[in-house]
DNA sequence: CCTCGATGTAAGCACTTGCTGACTTGATGA
DNA sequence: TCATCAAGTCAGCAAGTGCTTACATCGAGG
C-alpha cells in the first residue's frame, strides 16, 4: 500500500549528491545505481524478508532493469550480501566513538527503535535477523550482531576474559532482542498499541529495561 | 540440518494417539493428516517464514502428496490460516485459568522463551510474527497477540476504559517483545551467546525485566 | 462380488523467479 | 565524424512454485 510501481528512475537522483559536483547526473553512473539498489534492497529486505523480495521488484524500485542486478553484483545473494557489508559498515562508523558512557549508549539504541518505522536506518537492525541462507551473508549478520553486542556489553562495564562480567554480555544482548522485538512488532507486524505508540511513552519503559540490564548510572 | 526429507509416514502415526482408541490408524483418517499437515506447517512457517516455506516441503515433510494440502486446506495461504487459528486456540486455552498471580504469569512466560528452541509449542510465539499477506490470516494474528497482550497486561493490573492503566498495556506489550526476541536471536538468527545460553542464565535477567515492566509483587 | 464414496497419487499446467546472452544507447576522445 | 566502450535494455530460458485435473486404491454396504 506504502509505495508501488512508481517513483521510476527517481532514486537515481540523489546519486552524488554534490560532494564536489564534478559527475552532475548524467543519468549513466554506475556506482550511483549500484547504490541506489543497494538502498532499495536493503529496504526491501528488511521489512519483506529475503525470500519474499524479488529482484525485478527491486530494480522497479530503482526504475531500472534487472539484468543491472547480476552485473553488479553477480546474483541475488551477492546483492543481499552487499547490503549486509554496507549495514555492517554504517553501524561499525556510528558506534565507532568508544568512549561513550552507557548513558549516551542507552539514549541512542532508544532512539534507535522509536525512529525505526518513520526513518531508513534504523531498519538495518531488522535486516540483521533476515537470513538468506547464503554462507557468507549470514556470517557477516551473525558477526555483526555479535560485535554489536561487544561494543553494548563493553560500555556497560565487560572485559574480555572476564568471566565475572561475562554474565554482562548475555545482558547486552537481551537489550538487543529487546530491541528487534519491538522494532518487528512496530514495523513488521503492526501490532496496537505497540504500532502507534509515541516515541515519548515507549521511551521511559525502554530507559527501564535498558538501565536494569545495562546497570544505567552504576546500579 | 535437523529434519531432512525422511520421516515419511511416520508422523501419521501419532494420529488419534489414544483418545477412546476407535480409530486405530488405517493409514487413510483424513482428520490424521490434516493434523499432521497443521503440525508440520506450523514448524516450517515459524522457522522459515511463509514464502520460503513451499507446501511441497510441507507435504514431504508428513509423507503426504502435495494436492492433499489443496484438497484439505484449498490453499497454501488457507493452510497458513489453519495454523494461526489452532494456534490461537492453544495460546487461548493454555491462558484460560484467569486468576493467576502476576507472578505465576511471569514464570510461564520466561518458561516459554527459555524452552522455545527445544521444544514444539513455544514457537508458536514466533509463527506469530510471520505474514502471509493474506488479509484474513493477518487479522487473526494481529487479534491473537492483542489478545495475549491484554492478558499478561489484565495480570498486571490493567483493567479496560481505565486511562490510568493504559501504560501497563503497553509495557504488557514490551514484555512480549522481548519475549519474540529473545526467541528470535535464539532459534532463526543462531547468535552467540543467546543462541548457547543456558536456561538458567537467561531466567534471572528476564525475570528481572518483566519484574520491572510489570510490577512484580505490586512494586 | 461388486459398487461407491472417501482417501490418496501422478502428471502436468500456468505462472513466477533468478539469471543469461545478444542487443541498443549514450558519452568520449582521436 | 566515428570507432570504442561502458551503461543499460530486451527477450527468453530453466527451474521452481502453487494448484488442478484425471486416475488409483482402500474400506464398507448391498
Amino acid at each position: 500500500m506504502s509505495n508501488e510501481t512508481q517513483s521510476s528512475t527517481a532514486d537515481l537522483g540523489e546519486a552524488a549528491p554534490g560532494a564536489d559536483g564534478e559527475l552532475i547526473r548524467s543519468g549513466r553512473d554506475a556506482t550511483a545505481t549500484r547504490r541506489a539498489l543497494v538502498r532499495a534492497a536493503r529496504r526491501r529486505f528488511a521489512t519483506d524478508g529475503y525470500r519474499a523480495t524479488t529482484v525485478r521488484r527491486i530494480a522497479s524500485d530503482v526504475g531500472v532493469n534487472v539484468a543491472l542486478i547480476n552485473r553488479y553484483f553477480v546474483s541475488k545473494e551477492g546483492l543481499f550480501e552487499a547490503c549486509m557489508l554496507r549495514t555492517s559498515d554504517e553501524l561499525e562508523t556510528q558506534a565507532s566513538t568508544p568512549s561513550k558512557s552507557i548513558d549516551e549508549v542507552i539514549e541512542r539504541l532508544i532512539e534507535h527503535v522509536v525512529n525505526a518505522p518513520d526513518r531508513d536506518d534504523p531498519l538495518q537492525l531488522l535486516l540483521l535477523l533476515r537470513s538468506s541462507g547464503d554462507e557468507n551473508a549470514d556470517l557477516i549478520r551473525r558477526r555483526t550482531l555479535e560485535h554489536f553486542t561487544r561494543r553494548l556489553a563493553a560500555a556497560a562495564g565487560w572485559r574480555p576474559d572476564d568471566r565475572e562480567s561475562e554474565a554482562i554480555l548475555l545482558r547486552a544482548q537481551l537489550a538487543i532482542a529487546t530491541s528487534l522485538g519491538v522494532v518487528m512488532l512496530r514495523t513488521s507486524a503492526a501490532v496496537q498499541p505497540v504500532a502507534s505508540a509515541s516515541g515519548d511513552d515507549l521511551t521511559a519503559p525502554l530507559r527501564q529495561i535498558f538501565g536494569v540490564l545495562l546497570g544505567r548510572s552504576e546500579q
